[in-house]
RNA sequence: UGAGCUAUGGUGUAACGGUAGCACAACAGAUUCUGAAUCUGUUUGUCUUGGUUCGAAUCCAGGUAGCUCAACCA
């Protein structure tokens, strides 16, 4: 096989194993502690993991990272598999679990027993962190540092017969106390958790720690390259520690890279976890939430977050990135694909005087100007119509090109009409819009060749559709949501804003829509069914993303 | 005088000792039956000080700034 051009620092690796022969397969995982739902930090992992083993002709494993039987569940197995899957990754029958090699690394831990590099302590609490000593000092052996290799081994033995109470006993790697590396200041392999695993059930009342347990798991699986994040950088060596004092041949390497930060966007799974708890989001899936399955129920693609993950690149360097670039990749393909349709989110009833009553004219409109080949439709018009209450203005500004009284303005794919009158309410609230339409101008062309600047979009009382229409707008007012001014506190920086419902008036057919359906609500945005709330009778649109607003950005300005 | 890592336009990322490029964002114009899309153009960058070299974003040294590490979490 022709190897493939690197494209970041990971590839430049993986190139230069290849190369040389230190490899001749690449060979990746993806580990996910079955804990939370993943989020799009996890699908930038998720992407490089997967896509650079395809790039490079190899395989991906998926491994549940479960050695914490307190924090994990079955509930989160079943949504990081799905979210995987809709991200357009396979890991086929490659389906594996730490806790599938708790015998094995138990077998390990003895081998290190055995080997005088472990031994069981008994330090309790506080005393733990004394010993360990600080960054600036160095750490003091523990009074059981050298306990007898034969006595290390029965304790240890006896630990896992469930001989004793939680936290009498751990095990520890013998390293060096002294060590400026804190992570190996003898660190902690097995403690005594008396929790019920959701995988093998009460089989076992010791567990090892991800330390201990990663590097092991990576090598049983002939892992040749095991990517993580930046936080791990310093239990590298400890990584390979272990696999060293073990004598394992044909180490995995691990490397690190940066993790994703995205302005407006809370990715701390603790936190999530408390935006649903505290119900200020819907739940996982709120369209809201940075997480795949809130992507999902949002409208975005797996496509489009591929090629997100693709844009941002790979690095070392810790960044932030622009949501708008987000937002980009997703309008970029609706714009190609999704069907146009027309809505109208704050209607006011437009009556055209000079139609007569109960005439109705079917008029044609394509169905995406950015591809001719997905055809057009016909939409019924007649006397009484709704527009956007935006697109009408007695007062407008200048450059205002929408309906405006003694102006001209094209209703989209219908008529030029004119505004010759506007009916309010007691409070001074516009009711009714009154135009006159000119029959020539059918189709939205008029003869005479005059120009009409503003198209607006409409939708016939007689057969408008009701739905609600979710708008959704970034969850947080902070640009960097991770980082609250002092004395403040996260959850004030939420967008009360972030939800707005509207009761909206639609075309028919998107009385037809169904939950795969994307559509491109003319000069609004792009819309798709909400999968959990939208019932027949009942639509829900969400709002995947605006489109730019040019107008609306200038005249935010003034 | 703890250790490790990082530093390129507003943002993200290339350039691997030889012309600082691409994308997003921003701004201007053209175009437009979506104030979208499209097209054209513009603004803005190698953290700093030295050194090596014909030549440094790149190599070396010192500074500075940021991030990570003292769970029986991952």
């Amino acid at each position: 096989m022709q190897i493939p051009e690197a494209s970041n620092f990971i590839q430049e690796i993986i190139v230069n194993d290849l190369t040389t022969g230190k490899r001749t397969e690449v060979h990746t995982r993806f580990p996910p502690e079955p804990n939370g739902y993943l989020h799009i930090g996890h699908a930038k992992s998720i992407c490089l993991n997967f896509g650079t083993a395809l790039k490079f002709g190899g395989k991906t494993n998926l491994r549940f990272d479960d050695t914490n039987p307190t924090k994990e569940d079955v509930e989160y197995v079943d949504s990081i598999r799905e979210d995987v899957h809709w991200l357009g990754f396979d890991w086929e029958d490659r389906e594996y679990y730490a806790s599938d090699y708790y015998e094995q690394t138990y077998e390990f831990a003895e081998k290190l027993i055995q080997l005088g590099k472990a031994y069981v302590c008994e330090l309790q609490g506080d005393d733990v962190s004394t010993y360990r000593g600080t960054l600036t000092e160095a750490g003091k052996p523990s009074p059981w540092r050298d306990r007898p290799i034969e006595e290390n081994l029965d304790l240890f033995r006896r630990m896992r017969a469930g001989e004793f109470e939680e936290g009498r006993y751990f095990l520890r790697a013998k390293i060096d106390m002294a060590h400026p590396n804190m992570n190996m200041r003898d660190p902690a392999m097995y403690r005594i958790k008396k929790a019920t695993h959701h995988r093998t059930g009460d089989k076992w009342c010791i567990y090892p720690m991800y330390d201990f347990a990663h590097p092991l798991g990576d090598w049983i699986e002939g892992i040749t390259h095991s990517i993580c994040t930046l936080e791990f950088e310093a239990h590298r060596p400890l990584y390979d520690w272990f696999l060293i004092a073990l004598g394992l041949d044909n180490r995995p390497q691990q490397i690190e890279f940066a993790r994703l930060n995205l302005t407006y966007t809370m990715m701390s799974k603790r936190r999530l976890l408390e935006l649903v708890q505290n119900k200020v989001v819907m739940g996982w899936s709120d369209p809201r939430m940075p997480t795949v399955s809130g992507l999902r129920r949002r409208g975005y693609s797996p496509s489009s977050i591929r090629e997100f993950a693709d844009r941002i690149g790979i690095s070392k360097a810790d960044s932030m990135v622009d949501i708008n670039l987000l937002y980009f990749c997703i309008r970029e393909e609706l714009n190609a694909s999704a069907q146009r349709a027309m809505a109208v989110l704050d209607p006011i009833k437009v009556v055209i005087d000079n139609w007569q009553d109960g005439r109705e004219d079917m008029i044609e409109v394509e169905n995406n100007p950015e591809n001719p080949a997905q055809g057009s439709r016909r939409i019924s018009f007649g006397k009484e119509i709704y527009i956007d209450a935006e697109d009408f203005m007695e007062n407008p500004p200048k450059k205002y090109f929408r309906l405006h009284p003694e102006g001209e303005v094209r209703l989209k794919g219908a008529y030029f009409i004119k505004c010759v009158n506007v009916l309010k309410d007691a409070a001074g609230k516009i009711t009714e819009v009154h135009c006159t339409y000119d029959p020539a101008s059918r189709g939205g062309e008029s003869p005479d060749g005059r120009k009409v600047k503003g198209t607006i979009q409409w939708v016939s009382v007689a057969h408008a559709v009701d739905a609600e229409v979710r708008l959704f707008d970034n969850l947080f007012t902070l640009e960097n949501p991770a980082a609250v001014p002092e004395g403040q506190n996260w959850m004030d920086f939420v967008n009360p804003n972030s939800l707005v419902k509207k009761q909206a008036k639609l075309e028919p057919m998107l009385g037809e829509a169904t939950l795969a359906d994307r559509y491109q609500f003319m000069r609004l945005g792009y819309f798709c069914l909400d999968s959990e709330d939208s019932k027949p009778g009942n639509l829900v649109f969400n709002r995947t993303v605006e489109l730019k607003d040019s107008w609306g950005k200038s005249q935010a300005k003034v």
